[in-house]
RNA sequence: GGGCAGCUAGCUCAGUUGGUUAGAGCGCCACGUUCACACCGUGGAGGUCACAGGUUCGAGUCCUGUGCUGCCCACCA
């Protein structure tokens, strides 16, 4: 076998093993037949990726601790699916596909028509879904794949209209109107959750509003300030507050309790707002008072520019401590204003037109856009006076993330589902413990969120979507619609403000469109893209149909996903899961951490501070990827990932900066060949080779998909000729080497260690574990001693029987985080090693054809033990030890020299048999070892778990060398003696501490005043034997 | 404004219910290509566990406060 590369070729492996594995089917599940006795289930849906565009380092994370609780549980005997899917992703992907349609053809999507555009995005969706579809695999995701869903796929479609439905039926869906985030380019209403703050320069104009008919003593005029002076020209009513004595006082109240919990570096700004205060009462309260009765006498005040009348109007949204305590209404264009206008019964005016541009409401201002329209404003406000003030201000501006443009908050009418009823079950699934979310901190979110009970508002004025199923008909009477629609369970209604109805329809083929004459319209919105999103654990199994699969899986398993989606989607899939199924949709949530870059800032593609996951697996293997990925999935709620870019031409490493970070192109500073870090913004950029951005983190796991490779080829070395014979491991029994037992012992901590990790979701420890124990402890030490048993022929056998046992186990454990490298190394040490099995392997069964499907391993407890593992520790030390001063003398690597070992009784036992593997290891002759060996003299000198070791360097012994380290040494030693002591002759300690601490303790002491001892001995020979030379 | 995290070696992070001398990977220094692996081996240097108090026989770990960083939610005439 000597002609395997040495590096593993993680290219070819990928390839065979994606072969193998679907050749096979061997991520497939199969739901139980109803009634089998057959038990363990485990099921995972995929959070569905996006179809917007190619999959992300978190994208990469989040499945690969999916793959890795899949991989370990269906290796467990679990009856495991793992549903592969994505995401229509509503909106996002809608604008996608529209900002290419203007860029590359310059049209809109009116210009284009609904049905084209929605055939446009389907075609992108093909496009990247089969993209993100390969990624996945790329990345070893062992996804059911013949199970592929689409959330706007026909099983999808139909669940949606059946629980929208239900819904409705129950009276759980309502029609309202809303202040939607209108996204003017995209001529599209925005989620809350699609908008960005961003602060820009802006101004707050201070405008004046005339009294009408003001009687004497009254203010002729109030003035009121705003950062949209446009929007003036939909107000409705001026608010000042109805009691502003007491507003006064419960704002000074509460800064005064502010005050008294404050800082001292927060407390000068209340002390200012305080003072403000007391201004504000002696200026302004007398008048404030005045405009609150004039408010209750119906009073009005002139609309500049527009000329309407407005009433006063008494609302505690006038706050009297802030502006000039009056506030200008303008309910269809502000949140709070809608509120107000609900409280005072104002009319709203909309001024907007869908495009952006101001409607007939404005009058003369009607057609402009907002921009010019504010501008205009301004201007005639100044001509006629009515401009008091005008302050610079940095407004906090809220924009589109599709569009990057201004949101203009504008009023619609909606679909909302009620909250009230389908919040408290799913709170009280997670408070009551049947959803456990893990870390548990994240419940508070959760919970907090949904208590709100907030509306949940449905529609999307998009194309692409589940069409809403709901219509209108107006003008009909009831016993109409019972003759059009007859009594049927697919269709249900509600009337509808103004005499019509609304009627909502779970059937696909509702094709009536006129009831007694009069026209039945489809409504023209879709759904928000969560609410697919919500049925996704049910929906994807078959519901509303009693499918085998719903019956088998659900609920599901577990929920693997990143914090900032608990609210969007996982509380609703526990709503709709519960209301739809009467179940929860999963037992357990597992929330992983996020990915941000060097400078702890989110990657993204804009951004251009990301890794592509492509980059990774290409140069690296995603068997490196998903062990660096889940080295970091700790409990915390971030990690970073410094980032370097390469140079395509020479290789060389630029270190991402704040000032590099966002550019396209980099020059390389080496070669000074330009390239591209992100994607081409330009055909130039195009043109340019990439220069993938790397991390130094990936490195390791490549490192270590390498040491194992390695590993294999030894062990394949010495495999080769020998047949297939039982089971391995039968031999550990108590005449076994130690080297042997030990290594059993390990096997089965490591292995039950491993376990409860994948259990508890501690993923990076897992990692760590495995990584430790394959690396330090089964390569560095383990492969290591058995070069001499090898090498005998007496004990050739059992050497390569431990060595297959613990390396067949190592790739087991191992294959859920690396699937690619072990899988390929099983297949081959399985080719040489034949049939051999191991002590968890089904007798009865044939080895498995992958090791996906080979039985997790669960090493009896029995092989576990305390004594031979410290024993072994301390070989482990004692070779550290002769390495030290062989390296601190300089001595040439090859060469052996003399050395004795004055054992320690309790390990004397363990360590003569270990004469051949200390000489070996440490590169030493053991002129003795034993417990009465006398000290070598002259020699350099080692004190280690009570053995004494001695080197026997003869002339080479670089004295002052050995005085310095011995010095130092004993230095830090009797340090360590002197606080032992001082802790032990603490009489409160030996009273109140625990005896077996306390026995600790005084042990401790005991080694380390022998330790120190030996050291001061060995230092006064070396210091004599330098002064008789010196003389 | 409300809530939640983080601060441990140059960098990225571990550190299980308080209990030996606080760890890993990368990076750094020295030495080394003998036969699994230089994507390696051996050894080494490097930490006032953000700061200040407190509880305790004992604090990186628990409590209180402070500072800085970040995230979520709400709000911003």
């Amino acid at each position: 076998m000597t002609d395997l590369s040495k590096h593993f070729d993680h290219r070819a492996a990928q390839a065979r093993c994606r072969a193998l594995w679907d050749s096979t089917r061997a991520w497939h599940a199969e739901p139980l037949l109803p009634g089998a006795a057959d038990g363990r289930v485990f099921s995972i849906v995929i959070p569905p990726p996006n179809v917007t565009g190619a999959l992300h380092l978190g994208h990469a994370l989040n499945n690969t601790l999916q793959d890795i609780l899949v991989r370990a549980r269906r290796m467990q005997g679990f009856r495991t699916l793992w549903m592969p899917g994505t995401d229509h992703a509503g909106i996002a992907t809608q604008a996608v596909v529209e900002r290419r349609l203007l860029e590359e053809e310059k049209q809109s999507r009116h210009d284009l028509g609904r049905e084209a555009l929605v055939a446009r995005i389907w075609a992108w969706k093909e496009e990247y879904e089969k993209r993100i579809l390969d990624q996945l695999r790329d990345l070893g995701a062992s996804c059911d794949w013949d199970r592929l869903r689409f959330t706007l796929d026909d099983q999808c479609a139909a669940a949606v209209r059946e629980a929208f439905f239900r819904l409705f039926k129950k009276s759980l869906v309502r029609r309202g109107k809303r202040l939607v985030n209108w996204d003017t380019f995209l001529q599209t209403a925005v989620s809350d959750d699609e908008v960005f703050h961003e602060e820009v320069k802006g101004h707050f104009w201070h405008i004046r509003y005339d009294v009408i008919a003001p009687q004497p003593g009254e203010p002729v005029s109030v003035t009121v300030a705003t950062t949209r002076p446009e929007t003036l020209l939909g107000d409705t009513a001026v608010a000042v507050h109805p009691d502003p004595a007491v507003a006064l006082d419960a704002a000074e109240q509460d800064l005064r309790e502010r005050r008294a919990r404050a800082s001292a570096k927060e407390q000068p700004a209340i002390d200012a707002a305080l003072e403000d205060l007391a201004h504000r009462r002696r200026e302004f309260l007398p008048r404030l008072k005045t405009l609150a009765a004039m408010a209750r006498d119906g009073r009005q005040v002139r609309l500049p520019l527009l000329g309407r009348a407005l009433p006063l109007v008494a609302d505690a949204w006038a706050k009297p401590e802030m502006g000039s305590g009056c506030v200008k209404i303008t309910p269809a264009h502000d949140p709070n204003d809608y509120d107000v206008g609900l409280r005072q019964s104002l009319p709203m005016v909309n001024i907007l037109n869908p495009d952006g541009t101001l409607n007939t409401a404005a009058g003369p201002y009607a057609g402009l856009t907002m921009k010019k329209a504010r501008e205009k404003v301004v201007a005639d406000l100044e001509a006629t006076g009515l401009l008091e003030k005008v302050e610079d201000r940095v407004i906090d501006l809220a924009h589109s993330d599709r569009s990057k443009t201004p949101i203009e908050p504008y009023l619609a009418d909606q679909w909302f589902i009620r909250m009230g009823e389908l919040a408290q079950p799913a709170i009280d699934a997670v408070t009551s413990g049947r959803i456990r979310i893990v870390p548990e901190r994240y419940a508070k979110g959760y919970v907090d969120w949904l208590s709100e009970k907030r509306d949940w508002p449905v529609s999307r004025q998009l194309w692409w979507g589940h069409r809403i199923p709901m219509w209108h008909v107006a003008g009909v009477t009831e016993a109409d619609l019972v003759a059009a629609l007859g009594i049927r369970d697919t269709v249900a209604w509600q009337p509808d403000e103004a005499g019509g109805f609304y009627v909502c329809s779970s059937d696909e083929q509702f094709l009536v469109d006129t009831v007694a004459g009069e026209p039945l319209v489809r409504d023209a919105d879709v759904l928000d893209t969560w609410f697919s999103s919500a049925l996704w654990p049910h929906s994807t199994l078959g519901w509303p149909a009693a499918t085998p699969e719903l019956a088998c899986f659900y609920p599901t398993s577990t929920l693997v996903t990143s914090r900032d989606i608990l609210t969007l989607w996982v509380a609703r899939m526990v709503i709709m899961g519960l209301f739809d199924t009467g179940e929860i949709p999963f037992q357990e949530v597992s929330i992983h951490p996020k990915i941000l870059d060097r400078y702890g800032e989110t990657m993204s593609k804009s951004k251009g501070n990301g890794v592509d996951p492509v980059d990774v697996v290409e140069a690296l293997g995603a068997d490196a990827l998903r062990f660096a990925l889940t080295g970091m999935a700790t409990d915390t709620q971030d990690v970073r990932m410094p980032v370097d870019f390469q140079c395509p031409s020479c290789g060389h490493l630029i270190e991402q900066t704040t000032q590099n970070r966002t550019k396209p192109r980099l020059d390389c500073p080496k070669c000074s060949a330009p390239f591209r870090t992100q994607w081409a913004k330009t055909e130039a950029d195009l043109a340019l080779p990439r220069g993938p951005a790397v991390s130094e983190k990936f490195e390791a796991g490549r490192n270590f998909s390498n040491k194992l490779w390695n590993a294999t080829r030894f062990v394949l070395m010495h495999l080769e000729d020998c047949g297939p014979e039982g089971v391995v491991g039968e031999s550990l029994d108590a005449d076994a080497p130690l080297e042997d037992r030990w290594l059993a012992s390990r096997l089965a901590s490591v292995a039950k260690a491993a376990s409860s990790a994948i259990d508890d979701y501690r993923y990076a420890e897992c990692a760590r574990v495995l990584y430790g124990f394959a690396w330090d402890e089964f390569c560095s030490a383990y492969l290591e001693l058995c070069k001499s048993r090898l090498a005998d022929p007496a004990q050739r056998n059992r050497a390569r029987a431990t060595l297959l046992l613990g390396l067949d186990t190592i790739l087991r454990l191992l294959h859920p985080i690396m699937p690619f490298v072990t899988e390929e190394i099983w297949q081959q040490l399985h080719a040489v090693a034949g049939s051999r099995r191991m002590p968890w392997d089904d007798p009865a069964a044939t080895l498995p054809v992958s090791i996906m499907l080979a039985r997790w391993p669960v090493p009896p407890a029995a092989w576990i033990d305390v004594r031979t593992e410290q024993q072994f520790a301390t070989f482990l030390a004692v070779v550290g030890a002769i390495r030290e001063i062989r390296s601190r003398q300089n001595v040439p690597p090859r060469s052996k020299v003399p050395a004795a070992i004055r054992t320690a009784s309790d390990v004397t036992d363990l360590l003569t048999p270990m004469r051949s593997a200390i000489e070996s290891m440490a590169m030493v002759d053991l002129v003795g070892i034993g417990p009465d060996v006398a000290a070598l003299p002259g020699a350099a000198t080692a004190s280690v778990a009570g053995c004494e070791v001695f080197i026997d360097l003869a002339e080479l012994v670089n004295v002052d060398a050995e005085i310095a380290r011995l010095e130092k040494d004993n230095a830090k030693t009797a340090g360590f003696v002197k606080a032992k002591r001082a802790k032990l002759s603490n009489e409160s300690f030996a009273a109140r501490a625990p005896e077996a601490v306390v026995a600790a303790e005084r042990a401790q002491l005991a080694e380390l005043e022998d330790r120190l001892a030996k050291g001061e001995a060995a230092l006064a020979a070396f210091q004599s034997r330098k002064a008789s030379a010196g003389a």
